[in-house]
DNA sequence: AGTTTATATGAAGACTTATTCATATGATAC
DNA sequence: GTATCATATGAATAAGTCTTCATATAAACT
């Protein structure tokens, strides 16, 4: 099996594919934000929003800036945003429902 | 949580982080394949590959023609392409170890 | 029709990843 | 230094996904 391509991108992908972290990531397309910003935004709890953003953090999908006692994350916006785009672009030509044609909904 | 973005792209991505299918890809960016040929080029069952192409194949990033009793599959090269230049771009600048930094290595 | 070739499907167990709860760390203010 | 606020971490269970093996379908050829 080859693995250039593989290597590279698995994680990437594999980071980007969870709910939780592509919920926190439009959050931050509007504006960085810190954690406890986030998990009420999402309404989640404070561990899991921690915990989701350590992966992004790690792949440079986001970055961080402590101010205060607060850690403020800010989307590496020159990555995703574009993909982003690519991603639109494909569900409007391609998936006739866009997007609603997921296997399992999630609530 | 909001959820556009996520019902756009997370089966998507979700799609795309898996390192049979992100070896497929790899190779049908050479050329279109048949299952079996991709099976022998990638060392996998044919029941592996099949499983792993269903979904590429629903998401419309691999179409497939009927060739006789084959199956060729061709890779949606305007979606997919960009991405991974948008990928590998991010990994140059931002991964020091240039997808080496995984935490699981897969061999 | 029966045989061969090519691919798809189903179902079970193995494996991986997420979420949760409890707790630890770290920084600021008093 | 103690209290408080903000975030991170650990560990266990829950949830989800993959791989495998056996079998089904489907097309072409005899």
């Amino acid at each position: 099996m080859k693995k250039a391509l593989t290597n590279i991108c698995y994680r990437f992908f594999t980071n980007l594919a969870n709910p939780t972290r592509l919920a926190a990531i439009e959050k931050l397309m509007e504006k960085p934000m810190s954690v406890n910003e986030l998990a009420s935004a999402l309404s989640q709890e404070q561990s899991m929003i921690s915990h989701n953003l350590k992966p992004l953090l790690e792949c440079n999908l986001i970055t961080s800036q402590k101010q205060g006692k607060k850690h403020v994350y800010t989307l590496n916006q020159e990555t995703v945003l574009p993909i982003i785009e690519i991603i639109q672009n494909h569900a409007q030509k391609f998936c006739p429902m866009n997007g609603k044609c997921l296997r399992k909904e999630k609530n």
